[in-house]
DNA sequence: CCGTCTTGTGGTTATCCACTCACCAGTCTC
DNA sequence: GAGACTGGTGAGTGGATAACCACAAGACGG
């Protein structure tokens, strides 16, 4: 029939579709929140080959923050090369400013926000661990800036993240208009 | 028999012991993550009376995040006791300064980082806005500081929250020095 | 001491979930 | 074209899970 024309692909390419689509489907509940089967359906594949793919949940969902990672380090080195010059200052202003950007990916976002409440998982803990390493090292290179600064970089990121999380762009009072100043 | 002299509470008092083990319940694994049974057991109730006190499992959470935002309140407002002055500055340093110690309540911590994550559920976003409306014309009151300040303090709390879900004091490494300094 | 109200308990149900396994169907190799 | 390899499915299994309900038992007012 028609339908014999099926597109097969290599389990490599599989992979990377699953994890592209799994984003999306982990990202509006979480680890817990999401099962096996919402994930295989979000890939178009069936639930049984889901588990040839990955060993479990949990590897599962660790291949998907490192994927984040890869994600969000792209998109930051992007940021970097909008900076005026290659002073620490400049790059890391840089950053700062287009962070907004960084994060209107919305999915990203939401899968780091998610990893870290459930990093009491040791092998997803390890991926967290390794995206938070990876990130800091990284900036720290781009921008050769200083402890201080770098630390003061994620903490407004961080806060950055919480906001969209929460919806605070939406709310119109004074708690909200203070810590997006 | 001797079981005979059973304990008897008011609803009122009932609900104050559940929200209060509900806590550590719901620490470990999030919201999702954490079945009604296990929030019953700990709170040394059955299921089904569970469910007389709340309605279902969104608003148990939502309380339980209200009841965490009592909890830090105070925490902070103790902190904010050992300022050396009044003025804005030695406030909300004193506050920053002692911020570890309010984390070290880490049942506190990891439920609100839990409650960030699904804020997508109506009633539970509606408890974690309020909850940072609070933290934050509470730090303002008490501080007396510009906005610019108070978003520095939220941002290096939350950076620390980060620090603490994900188990960077354990890691020896050049980026969780960084982040820690 | 009786009726009523509230605290509190099992048990039930319908659904869902992580994970497994037997098996089908292209495709590559010799 | 036979045999082996690989992509892929669908139907299960055992156990958990949210929510409901009928009913028990202690307290309390009259």
């Amino acid at each position: 029939m028609a339908t014999g024309v099926r597109q097969r692909s290599t389990a490599a390419q599989r992979r990377d579709t699953v994890l592209r689509t799994a984003v999306a489907a982990f990202a509006a509940r979480g680890y817990y929140g999401t099962s096996t089967m919402e994930v295989a359906a979000a890939a178009g594949i069936s639930q049984g080959y889901l588990y040839r793919l990955f060993k479990d949940k949990q590897t599962l969902f660790a291949a998907v923050v490192d994927h984040c990672s890869d994600r969000l380090r792209e998109s930051v080195a992007a940021a970097a090369a909008t900076a005026r010059s290659t002073e620490p200052q400049d790059v890391l202003e840089a950053l700062t400013a287009s962070y907004d950007e960084v994060i209107a990916d919305r999915e990203l976002l939401m899968i780091l926000l998610h990893a870290q409440g459930c990093a009491g998982e040791p092998v997803i803990g390890e991926a967290v661990r390794r995206c938070y390493a990876r990130q800091v090292e990284y900036v720290r290179a781009v921008s050769g800036a200083a402890e201080q600064q770098i630390r003061r970089y994620f903490a407004d990121a961080l806060l950055s993240n919480v906001m969209v999380a929460i919806d605070a762009a939406a709310v119109d009072a004074p708690w909200a208009r203070t810590l997006r100043a």
